[in-house]
DNA sequence: GTAATTTCTCAAGCATACTTTAAATCAAGT
DNA sequence: ACTTGATTTAAAGTATGCTTGAGAAATTAC
């Protein structure tokens, strides 16, 4: 590791970074392309970060785990201050509200448990009349989307 | 439509299948390529789809829904009975397999989640020593992953 | 001082799940 | 018969979230 503990002159590298936060380079780059982070420049041209963009990534990698995407953990990240390092407040009042949203999807992800139950016992997996399946439900379904947290695959009982 | 109601010589055609499930030409075709269908072909080479393949689309369009991926849904579809239509009894085994996997998914939510309203209280989103912040859980998300049922965004409380 | 490592940028590639486009053929209606 | 509509193929495009590769410049280590 380049010298972490001295700092340089001002700032992390995105070597540093990476070994803090286990994040790769790359990914480090294409967050900062999306917006997520902002590092200086060194006058060589090269990315300086504070310590505060560690817990910004951490949160990022966190959010990113929970199934949010780039899109929403940008907008999430832009209710933090813009000109002071973020406090612990401010990561409890963003993550809450992160809590709020998970609370939901896991409140439609059961809600649709139990419409599969319901198909399960009338037999009706046979389109129009099911339940499970309706514009609604599919049409809530915006773009790409994030990731699952856990690709687990279908094991058997 | 062409005319569903007489079936033609044999079988629907791809227009009739996306008249009834919804789903686009295009998708159906693709679903082809992905083995999730295999229709026969009429003397010119178009596509002729049996009564049973409806019931064999919606179901991965439920499947879908769910969260599951093509691969995971082709997986499921391979334990059906290969040459004979698959019954209720089938459907319903199938299904059942895919509630289980999703209650796994949920109960996996639900322990992301209180890891998160641990983290809000300690305020120890920074990283290495966050419980939601290990390789264990971040490992667990493999490729591209399936796409989220709901893509709402984060709502304030 | 020199070699090895790191970083830089930009473009392209990968995986998933499709859609779009193009050019051609087939089927249906009148 | 002729026109309109449906279907066919293969290839490329879209979106998300990154990784990989190339070539060059900067930094670090010895």
């Amino acid at each position: 590791m380049s010298q972490s503990s001295r700092l340089r002159q001002r700032g992390l590298s995105i070597g540093d970074i990476s070994a803090r936060t286990g994040l790769a380079p790359s990914a480090i780059r294409y967050y900062e392309d999306e917006g997520l982070v902002t590092p200086d420049r060194s006058d060589a041209g090269h990315r300086r970060y504070a310590r505060a963009d560690l817990r910004r990534l951490s949160f990022v990698m966190i959010s990113q785990g929970l199934g949010f995407s780039i899109a929403e953990i940008r907008d999430a990240l832009g209710t933090l201050p813009a000109h002071r390092a973020p406090n612990k407040r401010d990561w409890n009042r963003i993550s809450h509200r992160f809590g709020t949203a998970l609370d939901a999807r896991i409140a439609q992800m059961q809600a649709l448990r139990e419409k599969l139950d319901g198909c399960i016992g009338c037999g009706c997996l046979s389109l129009a009349t099911c339940a499970l399946y309706n514009r609604r439900d599919r049409a809530a379904r915006k773009g790409a989307g994030p990731r699952y947290l856990m690709g687990d695959g279908v094991e058997t009982d």
